[in-house]
DNA sequence: ACCTGAACACCGTTCAAGT
DNA sequence: ACCTGAACACCGTTCAAGT
């Protein structure tokens, strides 16, 4: 919890505690009280009615429910939990985010993520364009670990997904090169950005048997593989030694090391800069 | 359904038909029945009981459910499903299978998938090995897609996985790097791949609209980013026009075109060969 | 001891009823 | 017309009861 707030941006931070800040229209499920129990008590000894807070708007929802989603991952998100959240029932997410499915929720959710990636300026250089946008692909996805289970299921084509498309073309708009090259060229630098942080998450994994922590879960495993090395049946595994887990930093390198290899490949084979 | 047998092991699919085929315990469930009925029958009438079928054995449902997330997904996968096609009560996937969570059921279908990928041979050449293993990775991912979405949480170190690892840095042993360098080489072609099929993944999305197919989903997109298109805001996406959607062969293509352009960097970067 | 029926505490979504 | 309470048809898993 709060573990990625510092950095979420500033307007979905401010929006989702505006929220819990204003005043819930239900805190919790009264079963449909009478509007004032006039007989039992005086006004004066009854709070005012609530402001009635205006209506959720959509980006309310949707900002609520990436907040969640970090914090807690993507299976956290449920309608019900997301309705409690901001103080209103179930359907009224259904009808306030405009969404006929929870899997346009999530559509919402990607495409705001990808408004993360845009870039101020498209540098001139193609190579530097590619990187940046790289780079910024990384962080969000590193920002937002749901956004990688949903990348493969939920399309980047909303608005904030077409305007991220449209820079990372405007990259490599300079090349003298034919379209379905230039499109290869894209796809092999973002699905290496999603590989690469895909391979990242299963870091963190969850419990297996529901009792133990992901601590003692990972811990098995270690124990596990050093039985199977011990067996001499995995003589390089055994050579690399128990040192395969990597810290952030070591990813972090592996990541521009191989994002180096693949930009330095296609200068050298496609554009033969 | 049906879709994928052609290529799923004969292991598997001969497993699951004869799981089909055996007599069913109990085909629907009769409310716990008494033995035999017989007051209302001669025994002659009566059929013999049903061939006690050995019990499942943990590989049989493994098989049964990889079968089930081939041919409708890893959101058809129900342990109550996968009971029903079992002719098994949901309880007794837990106690046949030897899993404590359905999260289980996943590590061993993973590592199932990755028995797939063991070469008889490990190429001499590193770059043959690589290739050669990326290509098994990419072909096991697009025969299962469902592994795209579990490889993230599931870690690849099962038994089978484990080989794989090892075969993998078989490939890369004879080189003069040290063992850091080896493995960024190693995750940057395992990262590539996976990160190819995620994106191949997002032309099959799911309906959106409960009442509506996937098909109408899909135009009613296309519908969406020719209007963006039309607009005039986003030059460089019109003028690639809108054929970015891709056939099968589109996406071999850009996978082995950036298979390539990855290695050649490896190649002239990393290893100076 | 192994196995499992019934129950529990949830889901997403439908739909009829409210306003 | 917009909104939503209650209900429906599911889940995974617990746990006590069966054998």
């Amino acid at each position: 919890m709060g573990r990625y707030y510092v950095t979420v941006p500033i307007r979905c931070l401010a929006d989702d505690l505006s929220i819990v800040a204003g005043m819930p229209r239900r805190p919790e499920s009264a079963p449909s009280a009478p509007r004032a129990p006039a007989e039992t008590s005086v006004v004066w000894d009854r709070p005012p009615p609530a402001q009635r807070r205006a209506p959720l708007r959509r980006e309310d929802i949707v900002s609520a429910a990436i907040a969640l989603a970090d914090a807690e991952g993507l299976g956290a998100i449920t309608i019900r939990r997301l309705a409690a959240d901001l103080s209103v029932r179930p359907m009224s997410v259904y009808s306030y985010a405009g969404i006929s499915s929870k899997e346009e929720l999530f559509d919402l959710m990607v495409d705001e993520v990808c408004a993360e990636l845009l870039l101020a300026d498209v540098p001139p250089d193609w190579r530097d364009g590619l990187r940046m946008i790289a780079v910024r692909i990384r962080e969000s996805l590193l920002r937002h670990p749901w956004w990688v289970e949903l990348i493969g299921h939920n399309v980047l084509l909303g608005p904030n997904g077409t305007r991220h498309r449209e820079q990372t073309l405007a990259a490599v708009a300079g090349l003298d090169l034919d379209p379905a090259t230039k499109f290869s060229i894209i796809l092999a630098v973002e699905t290496y950005v999603v590989g690469q942080a895909t391979y990242a998450m299963d870091e963190q994994g969850s419990p297996r048997i529901p009792g133990r922590s992901a601590e003692q879960w990972h811990d098995s495993l270690r124990h596990y593989q050093a039985n199977l090395v011990a067996s001499g049946e995995f003589p390089h595994l055994a050579a690399f030694g128990p040192a395969v887990q990597s810290s952030a930093g070591d990813r972090e390198r592996t990541f521009t090391l191989g994002l180096d290899w693949l930009l330095h490949g296609i200068a050298d084979t496609a554009v033969g800069t």
